[in-house]
DNA sequence: TAGTGTCAGTTGACACATCAACTCGAAGGC
DNA sequence: GCCTTCGAGTTGATGTGTCAACTGACACTA
């Protein structure tokens, strides 16, 4: 394997970063999915539907709000919806909106404790002050450099 | 939502390295994809199988070297060797080769270039020497208490 | 030698993600 | 009025990832 264009230690860097990300996610997910019966993404949807007023968002501004693909949505809340963690209501003629359900909500405010928690204990608390200040700072730039490249992500 | 435990900081630490490392994700993939057909999965299996000598590497070995279960690296290779990227050959009485063909070495030296030139612009360009070795050290740190906190990872 | 445990590998079910193609109503121009 | 375009939403196909249950060979031992 050829590794041209990189530095070793500019691949140390790709791979380590790419690695902890894939098993700090696992573990997260794991973490929700044992205590709680939801994957990230429900947890995701839930959240932001639970911070809306009336607990409803138009679908594509939950697309939009969460960064995903129209479709990638709409199957989440088809499956969403088939547990009864949250319904659809038409919108006008075309529209329709994402609701959180009570039992959205009691999943949810009983899923929160244990997953902040957890990004705390896996996340935080291994990090100093510094070094949390440095990756947000660091995130935040290539974040720029992502949307920049392509816009409309 | 009430997030105790995290103050505003953190939690933004945490949003943001998050959506960065989703969005950095998907975006080396769609690179991948589009230009070689493989998958980051694809990548890596080839890119261990490539380095490895006879191009085999046991299926165990495989997995434990990528940090997969072995049920994800079974249907990983099923896909492939579906693909003609990789082969299986059987090792003793109950022992598995994964051995990379010829087709796969081919498809993974076009996709190499494309790609190292994809990590490069995406992730080491946007960031100062000394930021990348702050998030190597990062992503150690993190790496170690996730390991720490469930040995066998 | 029968019983037990272990480990690599396999399988099937299900959830998740992405892509392309499609519907349908609205908006704008002619 | 008619046509085109567009955007929100839907659908199906395919690939990806995880879990639990199973197989089959070996090792150990009572």
């Amino acid at each position: 394997m050829t590794w041209q264009g990189l530095t070793d230690r500019e691949l140390r860097a790709w791979r380590t970063s790419f690695h902890m990300l894939e098993l700090l996610r696992a573990r997260i997910e794991q973490q929700l999915q044992t205590s709680s019966g939801l994957s990230n993404a429900d947890y995701t949807v839930l959240a932001l539907l639970s911070e809306a007023p009336g607990g409803r968002i138009r679908v594509y501004e939950l697309g939009r709000l969460a960064n995903w693909e129209k479709s990638r949505m709409h199957h989440q809340l088809n499956r969403m919806s088939k547990r009864g963690l949250v319904t659809r209501e038409r919108c006008g003629s075309r529209g329709m909106y994402a609701v959180i359900t009570t039992e959205g909500r009691a999943t949810l405010k009983q899923a929160v404790p244990g997953h902040v928690q957890e990004v705390r204990r896996l996340f935080v608390e291994p990090l100093t002050a510094e070094q949390l200040d440095q990756l947000t700072g660091i995130a935040a730039t290539i974040l720029d450099t992502l949307k920049a490249d392509r816009p409309e992500a």
